[in-house]
DNA sequence: CAACATTAATTGTATCAACATATATTTGTG
DNA sequence: CACAAATATATGTTGATACAATTAATGTTG
Protein backbone atom coordinates (compact mmCIF):
# COMPACT_ATOMS: atom_id res chain seq x y z
CA UNK A 1 0.00 0.00 0.00
CA UNK A 2 1.37 3.42 -0.87
CA UNK A 3 2.79 5.18 2.30
CA UNK A 4 -0.05 8.33 1.60
CA UNK A 5 -3.04 5.61 2.04
CA UNK A 6 -1.29 3.51 5.54
CA UNK A 7 -0.94 7.17 7.07
CA UNK A 8 -4.10 8.43 5.51
CA UNK A 9 -1.82 11.62 5.09
CA UNK A 10 -2.69 13.27 1.04
CA UNK A 11 0.22 14.80 0.21
CA UNK A 12 4.08 15.31 1.38
CA UNK A 13 5.89 18.54 1.26
CA UNK A 14 8.24 17.24 -1.13
CA UNK A 15 9.41 13.45 -1.86
CA UNK A 16 12.48 14.05 0.51
CA UNK A 17 10.28 14.38 3.36
CA UNK A 18 8.33 11.20 2.25
CA UNK A 19 11.12 9.50 2.10
CA UNK A 20 12.23 10.61 5.97
CA UNK A 21 8.18 9.24 6.84
CA UNK A 22 8.45 5.97 4.63
CA UNK A 23 12.29 5.17 6.66
CA UNK A 24 10.61 5.61 10.07
CA UNK A 25 7.17 3.97 9.20
CA UNK A 26 8.57 0.96 7.33
CA UNK A 27 11.39 0.03 9.15
CA UNK A 28 8.59 0.27 12.54
CA UNK A 29 7.00 -2.00 10.82
CA UNK A 30 10.40 -4.37 9.47
CA UNK A 31 11.37 -4.30 13.39
CA UNK A 32 7.53 -5.39 14.63
CA UNK A 33 7.68 -8.37 11.77
CA UNK A 34 11.10 -9.36 12.87
CA UNK A 35 9.95 -9.39 17.12
CA UNK A 36 6.80 -11.34 15.71
CA UNK A 37 9.03 -13.58 14.44
CA UNK A 38 11.27 -13.30 17.38
CA UNK A 39 8.89 -13.54 19.88
CA UNK A 40 8.19 -17.74 20.12
CA UNK A 41 11.50 -17.97 20.87
CA UNK A 42 11.73 -16.00 24.04
CA UNK A 43 14.28 -13.59 22.61
CA UNK A 44 14.15 -9.70 21.78
CA UNK A 45 15.35 -8.32 18.70
CA UNK A 46 18.37 -6.11 20.37
CA UNK A 47 19.52 -9.73 22.01
CA UNK A 48 19.55 -11.38 18.95
CA UNK A 49 21.48 -8.94 17.60
CA UNK A 50 24.08 -9.13 20.40
CA UNK A 51 24.58 -13.15 19.61
CA UNK A 52 25.20 -12.33 15.89
CA UNK A 53 27.84 -9.85 16.93
CA UNK A 54 29.37 -12.44 19.34
CA UNK A 55 29.29 -15.18 17.19
CA UNK A 56 31.08 -12.54 14.60
CA UNK A 57 33.68 -12.78 16.56
CA UNK A 58 34.34 -16.37 15.87
CA UNK A 59 35.73 -17.85 19.46
CA UNK A 60 37.20 -14.27 20.40
CA UNK A 61 36.40 -13.00 23.56
CA UNK A 62 34.98 -9.53 23.43
CA UNK A 63 34.57 -6.92 26.15
CA UNK A 64 30.67 -5.35 26.45
CA UNK A 65 32.29 -2.00 25.08
CA UNK A 66 33.25 -4.13 21.86
CA UNK A 67 29.44 -5.39 21.85
CA UNK A 68 28.22 -1.96 22.27
CA UNK A 69 30.01 -0.61 19.28
CA UNK A 70 28.93 -2.83 16.91
CA UNK A 71 25.32 -2.62 18.15
CA UNK A 72 22.00 -1.31 15.36
CA UNK A 73 20.71 0.69 18.63
CA UNK A 74 23.75 2.36 20.30
CA UNK A 75 22.33 0.75 23.62
CA UNK A 76 22.74 2.67 26.77
CA UNK A 77 22.34 -0.37 28.69
CA UNK A 78 23.95 -3.41 27.16
CA UNK A 79 24.93 -4.40 30.58
CA UNK A 80 21.46 -5.40 31.43
CA UNK A 81 20.64 -7.24 27.75
CA UNK A 82 24.14 -9.10 28.77
CA UNK A 83 22.80 -10.39 32.01
CA UNK A 84 19.95 -12.05 30.41
CA UNK A 85 21.69 -13.62 27.85
CA UNK A 86 24.04 -14.81 30.79
CA UNK A 87 21.11 -16.10 32.40
CA UNK A 88 19.50 -18.10 29.87
CA UNK A 89 23.10 -19.68 29.77
CA UNK A 90 23.46 -18.50 25.62
CA UNK A 91 26.36 -16.75 26.62
CA UNK A 92 29.54 -16.63 29.67
CA UNK A 93 30.36 -13.27 31.09
CA UNK A 94 34.05 -13.77 32.98
CA UNK A 95 36.34 -11.18 34.21
CA UNK A 96 38.99 -10.07 32.10
CA UNK A 97 42.54 -11.28 34.15
CA UNK A 98 44.59 -8.22 32.07
CA UNK A 99 42.04 -5.64 32.95
CA UNK A 100 39.65 -6.40 35.58
CA UNK A 101 37.55 -3.75 34.62
CA UNK A 102 36.85 -5.69 31.13
CA UNK A 103 33.93 -8.24 30.66
CA UNK A 104 35.29 -11.11 28.33
CA UNK A 105 32.08 -12.31 26.54
CA UNK A 106 31.37 -15.73 24.40
CA UNK A 107 28.65 -16.93 22.61
CA UNK A 108 27.90 -20.80 24.22
CA UNK A 109 26.70 -23.83 21.77
CA UNK A 110 23.33 -23.38 22.95
CA UNK A 111 23.69 -19.51 21.87
CA UNK A 112 24.71 -20.99 18.61
CA UNK A 113 22.26 -23.30 18.48
CA UNK A 114 19.03 -20.51 19.22
CA UNK A 115 21.20 -18.68 16.52
CA UNK A 116 20.69 -20.95 14.15
CA UNK A 117 17.30 -22.04 14.51
CA UNK A 118 16.60 -18.20 14.31
CA UNK A 119 18.50 -17.81 10.88
CA UNK A 120 16.04 -19.71 8.48
CA UNK A 121 12.38 -17.31 9.56
CA UNK A 122 14.79 -14.22 9.74
CA UNK A 123 16.57 -15.37 5.93
CA UNK A 124 12.64 -15.33 4.86
CA UNK A 125 11.75 -12.08 5.85
CA UNK A 126 15.07 -11.01 3.78
CA UNK A 127 14.45 -12.99 0.91
CA UNK A 128 10.96 -10.99 0.54
CA UNK A 129 13.90 -8.39 -0.49
CA UNK A 130 14.38 -10.12 -3.41
CA UNK A 131 12.29 -7.63 -5.84
CA UNK A 132 14.58 -5.19 -5.50
CA UNK A 133 17.62 -5.77 -8.41
CA UNK A 134 20.91 -6.08 -6.46
CA UNK A 135 22.07 -2.73 -8.32
CA UNK A 136 19.16 -1.06 -6.77
CA UNK A 137 20.05 -2.63 -3.47
CA UNK A 138 23.97 -1.34 -3.27
CA UNK A 139 22.58 1.98 -4.50
CA UNK A 140 19.90 2.08 -1.57
CA UNK A 141 22.89 1.29 0.73
CA UNK A 142 24.54 3.72 -0.55
CA UNK A 143 22.79 6.53 0.14
CA UNK A 144 21.45 5.24 3.47
CA UNK A 145 25.66 5.17 4.51
CA UNK A 146 25.42 9.12 2.83
CA UNK A 147 22.31 10.29 5.21
CA UNK A 148 24.36 9.08 8.40
CA UNK A 149 27.52 11.33 6.76
CA UNK A 150 25.05 14.34 7.87
CA UNK A 151 27.00 15.86 10.89
CA UNK A 152 25.25 15.31 14.22
CA UNK A 153 23.59 18.68 15.75
CA UNK A 154 24.12 17.62 19.39
CA UNK B 1 30.87 6.13 7.12
CA UNK B 2 30.54 2.79 5.78
CA UNK B 3 28.25 0.72 7.71
CA UNK B 4 30.69 -2.33 7.23
CA UNK B 5 33.20 0.04 9.67
CA UNK B 6 30.53 1.76 11.32
CA UNK B 7 29.37 -1.74 13.18
CA UNK B 8 32.61 -2.96 12.37
CA UNK B 9 30.99 -6.21 10.33
CA UNK B 10 33.43 -6.97 7.20
CA UNK B 11 30.87 -8.75 4.92
CA UNK B 12 27.04 -9.26 4.91
CA UNK B 13 25.61 -12.78 3.62
CA UNK B 14 24.36 -10.72 0.69
CA UNK B 15 23.14 -6.75 -0.66
CA UNK B 16 19.88 -7.65 0.91
CA UNK B 17 21.30 -8.28 4.40
CA UNK B 18 22.93 -5.36 4.19
CA UNK B 19 20.61 -3.68 3.50
CA UNK B 20 17.96 -4.53 6.14
CA UNK B 21 20.49 -3.97 8.80
CA UNK B 22 21.35 -0.69 7.10
CA UNK B 23 17.59 0.31 7.24
CA UNK B 24 17.54 -0.68 10.97
CA UNK B 25 20.48 1.46 11.29
CA UNK B 26 20.09 4.40 9.46
CA UNK B 27 16.45 4.77 10.79
CA UNK B 28 17.32 4.76 14.27
CA UNK B 29 20.22 7.07 13.37
CA UNK B 30 17.64 9.66 12.04
CA UNK B 31 15.40 9.23 15.36
CA UNK B 32 18.14 9.25 17.97
CA UNK B 33 19.00 12.93 15.67
CA UNK B 34 15.18 14.34 15.58
CA UNK B 35 14.85 13.19 19.54
CA UNK B 36 17.75 15.61 20.21
CA UNK B 37 16.67 18.33 18.28
CA UNK B 38 12.46 18.03 20.17
CA UNK B 39 14.01 17.24 23.74
CA UNK B 40 14.75 20.76 24.39
CA UNK B 41 11.07 21.86 23.03
CA UNK B 42 10.09 18.95 25.72
CA UNK B 43 8.05 17.00 23.18
CA UNK B 44 8.52 13.58 22.26
CA UNK B 45 8.80 12.40 18.11
CA UNK B 46 5.71 10.46 18.88
CA UNK B 47 4.01 13.75 20.63
CA UNK B 48 5.16 15.59 17.53
CA UNK B 49 3.83 13.04 15.35
CA UNK B 50 0.02 13.21 17.20
CA UNK B 51 -0.06 17.25 16.68
CA UNK B 52 1.04 16.71 13.13
CA UNK B 53 -1.90 14.09 12.77
CA UNK B 54 -4.00 16.58 14.10
CA UNK B 55 -2.91 19.82 12.08
CA UNK B 56 -3.18 17.62 9.08
CA UNK B 57 -6.90 17.03 10.34
CA UNK B 58 -7.27 20.70 9.13
CA UNK B 59 -9.88 22.07 12.30
CA UNK B 60 -12.17 18.33 11.77
CA UNK B 61 -11.96 16.55 14.68
CA UNK B 62 -10.43 13.33 14.93
CA UNK B 63 -11.30 10.43 17.11
CA UNK B 64 -8.19 8.74 18.89
CA UNK B 65 -8.32 5.57 16.37
CA UNK B 66 -7.87 7.86 13.37
CA UNK B 67 -4.84 9.11 15.38
CA UNK B 68 -3.27 5.74 16.16
CA UNK B 69 -4.62 4.63 12.31
CA UNK B 70 -2.09 7.39 10.99
CA UNK B 71 0.34 7.19 13.76
CA UNK B 72 3.95 5.98 12.45
CA UNK B 73 4.76 3.41 15.58
CA UNK B 74 1.37 1.90 15.36
CA UNK B 75 0.79 3.07 19.09
CA UNK B 76 -0.53 0.61 22.06
CA UNK B 77 -1.04 3.75 23.91
CA UNK B 78 -2.37 6.70 22.34
CA UNK B 79 -4.17 6.92 24.88
CA UNK B 80 -2.18 8.18 27.62
CA UNK B 81 0.27 10.21 24.78
CA UNK B 82 -2.87 11.92 24.34
CA UNK B 83 -3.00 12.94 27.82
CA UNK B 84 0.38 14.52 27.69
CA UNK B 85 -0.61 16.57 25.48
CA UNK B 86 -3.86 17.50 27.06
CA UNK B 87 -1.58 18.75 29.87
CA UNK B 88 0.31 20.73 27.74
CA UNK B 89 -2.85 22.32 26.59
CA UNK B 90 -1.81 21.43 23.73
CA UNK B 91 -4.56 18.96 22.51
CA UNK B 92 -8.51 19.45 23.48
CA UNK B 93 -9.92 16.37 23.83
CA UNK B 94 -13.78 16.33 24.58
CA UNK B 95 -15.92 13.31 24.54
CA UNK B 96 -18.36 13.11 20.80
CA UNK B 97 -21.90 13.70 21.21
CA UNK B 98 -22.80 11.48 18.88
CA UNK B 99 -20.99 8.30 20.07
CA UNK B 100 -20.31 8.85 23.63
CA UNK B 101 -17.41 6.47 23.39
CA UNK B 102 -15.33 8.42 21.41
CA UNK B 103 -13.40 11.23 21.94
CA UNK B 104 -13.12 14.24 19.92
CA UNK B 105 -9.41 15.74 19.34
CA UNK B 106 -8.76 19.19 18.31
CA UNK B 107 -4.96 20.87 18.48
CA UNK B 108 -5.32 24.19 20.21
CA UNK B 109 -3.69 27.51 18.78
CA UNK B 110 -0.51 26.78 21.19
CA UNK B 111 -0.29 23.13 19.72
CA UNK B 112 0.06 24.66 16.14
CA UNK B 113 2.52 27.31 17.84
CA UNK B 114 4.71 24.65 18.86
CA UNK B 115 4.66 22.33 15.80
CA UNK B 116 5.30 25.59 13.69
CA UNK B 117 8.35 26.60 15.67
CA UNK B 118 9.23 23.21 15.37
CA UNK B 119 9.36 22.78 11.53
CA UNK B 120 12.50 25.05 11.25
CA UNK B 121 14.72 22.06 12.46
CA UNK B 122 13.07 19.09 11.30
CA UNK B 123 12.87 20.74 7.31
CA UNK B 124 16.94 21.41 8.54
CA UNK B 125 17.53 17.64 8.69
CA UNK B 126 15.50 16.86 5.90
CA UNK B 127 17.22 19.50 3.96
CA UNK B 128 20.60 16.84 4.31
CA UNK B 129 18.36 14.42 2.05
CA UNK B 130 18.75 16.76 -0.99
CA UNK B 131 21.97 15.30 -2.21
CA UNK B 132 19.60 12.48 -3.41
CA UNK B 133 17.90 13.29 -6.46
CA UNK B 134 14.13 13.45 -6.74
CA UNK B 135 13.87 10.29 -9.07
CA UNK B 136 16.02 8.28 -6.57
CA UNK B 137 14.11 9.48 -3.78
CA UNK B 138 10.56 8.66 -5.92
CA UNK B 139 12.62 5.01 -6.68
CA UNK B 140 13.27 4.51 -2.92
CA UNK B 141 9.79 5.68 -1.75
CA UNK B 142 8.11 3.17 -3.95
CA UNK B 143 10.99 0.18 -2.99
CA UNK B 144 10.09 1.07 1.00
CA UNK B 145 6.10 0.63 0.18
CA UNK B 146 6.97 -2.24 -1.77
CA UNK B 147 8.53 -3.92 1.24
CA UNK B 148 5.51 -3.21 3.19
CA UNK B 149 3.79 -5.33 0.98
CA UNK B 150 4.90 -8.33 2.50
CA UNK B 151 2.38 -10.53 4.27
CA UNK B 152 2.80 -10.11 8.02
CA UNK B 153 3.28 -13.23 9.26
CA UNK B 154 1.07 -13.28 12.77
C1' DC C 1 -36.56 -5.31 24.20
C1' DA C 2 -33.25 -8.44 26.60
C1' DA C 3 -28.97 -10.72 25.96
C1' DC C 4 -24.94 -10.87 23.70
C1' DA C 5 -21.39 -9.08 20.70
C1' DT C 6 -18.74 -5.32 19.18
C1' DT C 7 -16.36 -1.05 19.47
C1' DA C 8 -13.67 2.96 21.71
C1' DA C 9 -11.01 4.21 25.01
C1' DT C 10 -8.67 3.59 29.47
C1' DT C 11 -6.00 1.34 32.93
C1' DG C 12 -2.88 -2.36 35.26
C1' DT C 13 1.26 -4.59 35.07
C1' DA C 14 5.52 -6.04 33.85
C1' DT C 15 9.30 -5.13 30.94
C1' DC C 16 12.42 -2.13 28.68
C1' DA C 17 15.15 2.05 27.74
C1' DA C 18 17.54 6.58 28.47
C1' DC C 19 20.13 9.30 31.22
C1' DA C 20 22.83 10.34 34.97
C1' DT C 21 25.55 8.70 38.55
C1' DA C 22 28.40 5.39 41.07
C1' DT C 23 32.05 1.87 41.59
C1' DA C 24 36.13 -0.39 40.51
C1' DT C 25 40.28 -0.56 38.03
C1' DT C 26 43.94 1.16 35.36
C1' DT C 27 46.76 4.89 33.39
C1' DG C 28 49.37 9.00 33.49
C1' DT C 29 51.91 12.76 35.86
C1' DG C 30 54.45 15.45 38.97
C1' DC D 1 54.69 6.50 44.67
C1' DA D 2 50.58 9.45 45.62
C1' DC D 3 46.90 11.36 43.34
C1' DA D 4 44.17 12.96 39.59
C1' DA D 5 42.21 11.55 35.17
C1' DA D 6 40.45 8.19 32.29
C1' DT D 7 38.22 3.84 31.32
C1' DA D 8 34.89 -0.21 31.75
C1' DT D 9 31.01 -1.62 33.58
C1' DA D 10 27.05 -1.53 36.75
C1' DT D 11 23.12 0.56 38.92
C1' DG D 12 19.27 3.99 40.40
C1' DT D 13 15.63 6.37 38.78
C1' DT D 14 12.33 7.95 35.85
C1' DG D 15 9.65 7.55 31.99
C1' DA D 16 8.03 4.86 27.88
C1' DT D 17 6.11 0.65 25.75
C1' DA D 18 3.61 -3.77 24.93
C1' DC D 19 0.11 -6.67 26.06
C1' DA D 20 -3.83 -7.94 28.45
C1' DA D 21 -7.79 -6.88 30.98
C1' DT D 22 -11.38 -3.55 32.03
C1' DT D 23 -15.02 -0.13 31.51
C1' DA D 24 -18.46 2.14 29.06
C1' DA D 25 -21.33 2.83 25.11
C1' DT D 26 -23.45 1.21 21.05
C1' DG D 27 -25.14 -2.48 17.62
C1' DT D 28 -27.37 -6.70 16.61
C1' DT D 29 -30.43 -10.42 16.79
C1' DG D 30 -33.74 -13.67 18.22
Amino acid sequence: MRLEDEIKQSHFKSEHHKLMINLLFTTSWLQRMQSSFLRPHDITIEQYNILRILRGAKGEKLSLNDVSSRMIDRASNTSRLIDKLVNKKWVIRNICPNDRRQSELLITDKGLEILSNLQGPIDEIIEQFSFISVSDTKKFNQVLDEIRNINNPS
